[in-house]
RNA sequence: GUGGGUAUAGUUCAGCGGUAGAGCGCCAGAUUGUGGCUCUGGAUGUCGUGGGUUCGAACCCCACUACUCACCCCA
């Protein structure tokens, strides 16, 4: 138990964490060019935000949420997704009564979800979100979405999926949902529990189900698309001509309905083909009732998830000269090498030197042989070797020998840094 | 919650009733001031835990635990 991390977490180790940084780099300049600033908000908040916030009946609040009392008796939550506590923190700090729209996003924050964890499934999962307070029009959702395919399909990954929907707004929902209700109602016998469930506490939800029977059943079910209020309708046929007029290709899927309850209107997912099947990678929607429904002003807005670990995944599985997303080089660019024990000093201040003038620069802690140093540094994948013995130290030289050409060369021990610089380039 | 699979060296795995193995990695030597390739040598194991069958169990049986995959749901 002592070495083993926790069920469903992952460490993320040095020849990983590269790559975690390039994606980070490239989701701030996206965030940044569409004028969304960075929000953190803590791992963790009250239990009745996520509950009043994503739904009594959803999967998340009902059996995923990692839940515990604090000492002080308080129901604390970590958090299973990142909307409910960025709309508290707009909240609490009154930021909602400055210039609206107020974009936000944020970055590695960490989730929690208390699942059997599998393939592309943790239970602590890191997400990039991005959330626009403010934004009635459908130029807020098209403006996520064309950002996430660009973000994407700037990494490199083929044959993303862009599926769109519409589950209407507090004006046209209640009218649906009882016909589906009742729809659902008169197949009851040939349904399967959960779905019998579902139409009672949230009939929508039934469209989900993956179970084959059940999909048979819904085959002919009323859709929420065919029964939207004038509004919504505009709202979607407009979403759709700024999607296209974007060169986005994405597809109506009726059947999309998310497992949070505060969605309004637009709801989108984008998915991706893995070996292991279709993944979600980014998820979102519009929410124009949470931020009252939380206890501020009506004001509308949008957000999405996105799973960093699956964009990372599947970016793993793409080969080599199909990334386009690329970490940076880590290794030592020059390793101080020295003959014996007596040269430890010289060769530890050669080595910062290197440092001192911006290289990677690194050498031996182990008291290896001279020989053993070579190894090491070639498995480092240091192109360059400073070596020292006595007679370079009395001369006040080093050598630096090219491990490519083996070339090699002396070089007062002042200069060496500029040498170096040189030849890197 | 339901159903598969797996558990042996640091690691990936072979062995499937009779002395615990290989590749990779690690260390050393061949080459006492020079890496990669090659060759030689070396170190490292409660064979997941507990019980049972047997003259004898890493191997067969049972239970447990852990991990893993899939379903459901999701990022």
């Amino acid at each position: 138990m002592l070495t083993k991390v926790p069920k469903g977490m992952k460490d993320v180790l040095p020849a990983e964490s590269a790559l975690w940084r390039a994606m980070e780099s490239a989701m701030r300049q996206a965030a940044l060019l569409a004028g969304y600033r960075e929000i953190r908000t803590p791992v963790l908040e009250h239990t009745e935000l996520f509950a009043r916030a994503a739904g009594e009946t959803s999967d998340v609040v009902r059996k995923e949420m990692y839940t515990f009392l604090d000492k002080g008796e308080r129901s604390v939550t970590l958090k299973p997704e990142s909307t409910a506590g960025t709309v508290r923190a707009f909240l609490e700090s009154g930021l909602y009564a400055q210039a609206l729209p107020l974009k936000l996003y944020y970055l590695n924050a960490p989730h929690f979800r208390y699942e059997a964890p599998q393939s592309g499934r943790l239970r602590e999962h890191h997400q990039f979100g991005m959330e626009c307070f403010g934004a009635a029009q459908p130029t807020a959702e098209a403006e996520l979405i064309v950002l996430v395919v660009n973000l994407l399909a700037g990494f490199g990954l083929p044959n993303l999926a862009v599926r769109v929907n519409s589950i209407g707004c507090p004006k046209c929902r209640p009218a649906y949902q009882e016909k589906f209700r009742t729809y659902l109602a008169g197949k009851a016998d040939s349904l399967c529990k959960n779905c019998v469930e579902r139409a009672q506490v949230n009939p929508m939800r039934a469209l989900d189900c993956k179970e084959e029977r059940c999909q048979a059943q819904l085959a002919d079910a009323p859709m929420m698309l065919d029964c939207l209020c004038e509004e919504c309708q505009e709202h979607f046929e407009q979403l759709k001509r700024l999607l296209t007029l974007s060169g986005i290709r994405f597809t109506v899927d009726p059947r999309i309905v998310r497992g949070l309850d505060y969605y309004t209107k637009t709801v989108f997912e984008v998915t991706m083909e893995t070996p292991n099947g279709v993944l979600t990678v980014c998820g979102g929607g519009r929410y124009d009732g949470l931020v009252e429904e939380l206890g501020g002003p009506s004001i509308p807005a949008v957000g999405f998830g996105f799973g960093m670990e699956r964009a990372l995944m599947l970016l793993e599985q793409l080969p080599q000269e199909e990334r386009r997303l690329q970490a940076q080089n880590e290794f030592p660019q020059v390793f101080t090498a020295f003959l014996h024990k007596g040269l430890l000093t010289d060769a530890f201040a050669v080595t910062e030197n290197f440092r001192k003038a911006g290289l990677r620069a690194d050498m031996d802690h182990q008291g290896r042989s001279l020989k053993a140093q070579f190894k090491y540094a070639d498995k480092l994948g240091a192109p360059f070797m400073a070596i020292l013995g006595d007679e370079e130290v009395e001369k006040g030289v080093v050598k630096l020998r090219d491990m490519t050409t083996k070339e090699e060369w002396e070089v007062a021990l002042p200069e060496a840094p500029q040498a170096l610089q040189k030849r890197l380039g």
